[in-house]
RNA sequence: CGGGAUGUGGCGCAGUUUGGUAGCGCACCUGGUUUGGGACCAGGGGGCCGCAGGUUCGAAUCCUGUCAUCCCGACCA
């Protein structure tokens, strides 16, 4: 394509609207633009990569036996009315009437599409197991979205389902999806990790993350370099401290008068000591029912250990008002001695020794507290795991990292099919749910996470397998005729070739197009200048400093090495 | 939803404290000179200063309300 017909909007400026470096370079580049608050458009450039990322992953996906079809982003709520889903996805779901009052809602995902389909058509073992996929808008009003298409309201997922006659089955096509996943990442030129992650809402018994390590991303991972166990921080498993619990004798505490005194803050100065010596006790409600959970001072809370704990639906932290109920005494003061409610005790807590909790009544708490004294409590791993900690497999420390999920596949089981009645009858007539895996990837956002990992002061530096030219050649002076000649002799030879080539024939300074070739990111740069008399040209790689004169055939061969043919 | 900030040509910003004809840089158009890392000279076009009320002789500027956007948090297959 010729550049002085293309619209390529690129901006000198960084608009103001942008935080991180792939969403400044993303609208600085041309890619995107912002049309509402987590809404963006794709402009020709953006959609060109989108379309390669695409392309990646629908030749990944059918290498693994997926097969791509379509679903309506409009679905009827009749059908997550049957999965039950229509309640819990609440406020983040786009719903809307038609003009007789039939309601529906903008897909925020599609299990029930695809498992509605395929309860409707597939009825014999004969015809399992399936692998469906899509490439589709999503629709959720995120509460915030943030960091431009890395979390926004309408995005496009590739989404696939395997539907499968038994646990074994369902084992098999996820390792395919695994695969394809590595495979899919891999060309991207990603940098990832994949970390064993909680199924959640979702259901199931199993799921991992695919991890694009960065400091801009929104999850936290815990991995040990020593065994390669790496995990989602909301799964990463505390172990208990090695040794017996020490059995302190009951009953040594003391009442002491902290008045005012009720954040961690504030009390490791009135004691004069560090937040470990405490044992917070934090009143959550379960499904509106009150429930404490004891750790240690200076630990976080694990929400999704202690949800999947309780099995409750809604766990929320406790109100003022229900923490006055259950303890007796004002927020900052609750302790587990003599608490009348549930308890649940991370597994640290049982090794501490003469440690300070409230004392469940205003103004006061507790010093020299032992388990002993703590009467009826659950021991579980209810915390949040930190760096340093032991590695669940190995017990080597564990570093933490932050990470951009680009993908995520589960093992479902048979959750929607038991809602939806998703069956096929076995080799002896017997009806049976089939056994679901679900696995996405967010196309965009696998985009931004590319360019994260692939910029410098100048711009994108794309990989060769998602640029959206391969092949960027610029003559310097518009008006010398024997350059503009070598480039249009380049320029047709390498279409003829099919590559994706652009040619700079804009009557702009070298300088300008130097550096929008540097900020679009093509990976191999062809300079058309004085020496073009002799047939000589510069190559230069976009990721490499320095350019090399050759001849204007080496050069051809030189693409075809360069770009994999 | 809580906390913080910002809305002024396409983009980045100044002007708001102390009310008095709306500015700068980039981009854009015309002409000329240039032509190897975002050229120069000259001329030019483009803004109900987010929106709605109010105060005032007079509001980008003061007051009230409202909307939007961004950041932090809560939230999130």
């Amino acid at each position: 394509m010729r550049y002085s017909q293309l619209f390529i909007p690129t901006l000198r400026e960084v608009p103001a609207e942008a935080e991180i470096e792939s969403h400044k370079l993303m609208i600085r580049a041309g890619l995107i633009r912002k049309f509402a608050s987590g809404i963006y458009n794709f402009l020709p450039l953006g959609y060109r990569v989108f379309r390669k990322i695409e392309n990646i992953i629908r030749e990944e996906m059918d290498r693994q036996g997926g097969q791509e079809l379509h679903m309506s982003a409009l679905i009827p709520a009749e059908v997550l009315r049957e999965s039950g889903r229509w309640d819990v996805f609440g406020p983040e779901m786009f719903k809307l009437t038609d003009r007789s009052s039939r309601e529906f809602c903008l897909g925020p995902t599609h299990e029930e599409s695809f498992t509605v389909s395929v309860r409707n058509e597939v009825r014999s073992y004969k015809n399992l197991p399936q692998i469906l996929y899509q490439i589709q808008t999503k629709f959720r009003d995120e509460i915030r979205p943030r960091f431009g298409v890395m979390r926004c309201r309408e995005f496009i997922m590739k989404d696939a389902y395997s539907f499968d006659r038994d646990e074994a089955g369902l084992d098999v096509s996820y390792r395919k999806m695994h695969d394809a996943y590595c495979s899919i990442f891999d060309r991207c030129g990603l940098d990832y990790t994949v970390v064993q992650a909680d199924s959640g809402a979702m259901g199931g018994s199993g799921s991992e993350e695919f991890m694009v390590k960065s400091n801009v991303g929104e999850a936290a991972i815990a991995y040990c370099d020593d065994c390669g166990y790496a995990a989602n921080d909301e799964k990463a498993q505390c172990v208990e401290p090695s040794g017996p619990a020490v059995s302190k004798q009951a009953g040594m505490f003391e009442k002491v008068h902290t008045p005012g005194i009720g954040s961690i803050d504030d009390l490791c100065g009135f004691f004069d000591c560090g937040a470990e010596k405490f044992a917070k006790t934090l009143i959550y409600l379960a499904d509106g029912k009150a429930v404490a959970a004891v750790i240690r001072g200076d630990r976080d809370l694990n929400e999704t250990k202690l949800q999947n704990l309780l099995g409750c639906v809604v766990l929320e932290m406790a109100d003022p008002e229900s923490i006055r109920k259950s303890t007796g005494a004002e927020v900052g003061f609750a302790g587990p001695v003599g608490l009348g409610i549930r308890k649940i005790m991370d597994l640290e807590v049982r090794h501490m020794v003469n440690f300070i909790t409230g004392a469940n009544e205003t103004d006061y708490h507790l010093k020299n507290v032992n388990p002993a004294d703590c009467g009826n409590v659950e021991y579980a791993d209810i915390r949040n795991i930190a760096s340093g900690d032991g590695c669940p497999v190995c017990g080597s420390p564990v570093k933490m990292d932050r990470g951009i999920e680009v993908g995520h596949i589960f093992k479902l089981g048979t959750k929607y099919s038991d809602a939806l009645g998703c069956t096929y009858l076995d080799e002896n007539g017997k009806e049976r749910p089939m056994v679901m895996g679900s696995y996405g990837i967010g196309v965009a956002r696998t985009m931004a996470a590319i360019i994260e990992q692939n910029n410098d002061s100048g711009g994108i530096i794309w990989p060769v397998g998602v640029a959206p030219y391969q092949v960027i050649i610029i003559p310097v002076n518009t008006t010398n005729e024997e350059q503009v000649a070598l480039s249009e002799e380049l320029y047709s030879k390498l279409i003829d070739a099919g590559i994706d080539v652009l040619l700079d024939d804009r009557k702009e300074r070298a300088g300008v197009k130097f550096n929008d070739a540097d900020l679009i990111g093509i990976p191999v740069r062809i300079t058309v200048g004085k020496r073009a008399a002799e047939g000589v040209v510069e190559y230069k790689m976009r990721r490499d400093a320095k350019s090399t004169d050759m001849e204007s055939g080496a050069a051809l061969d030189r693409i075809r090495t360069d770009l994999g043919l």
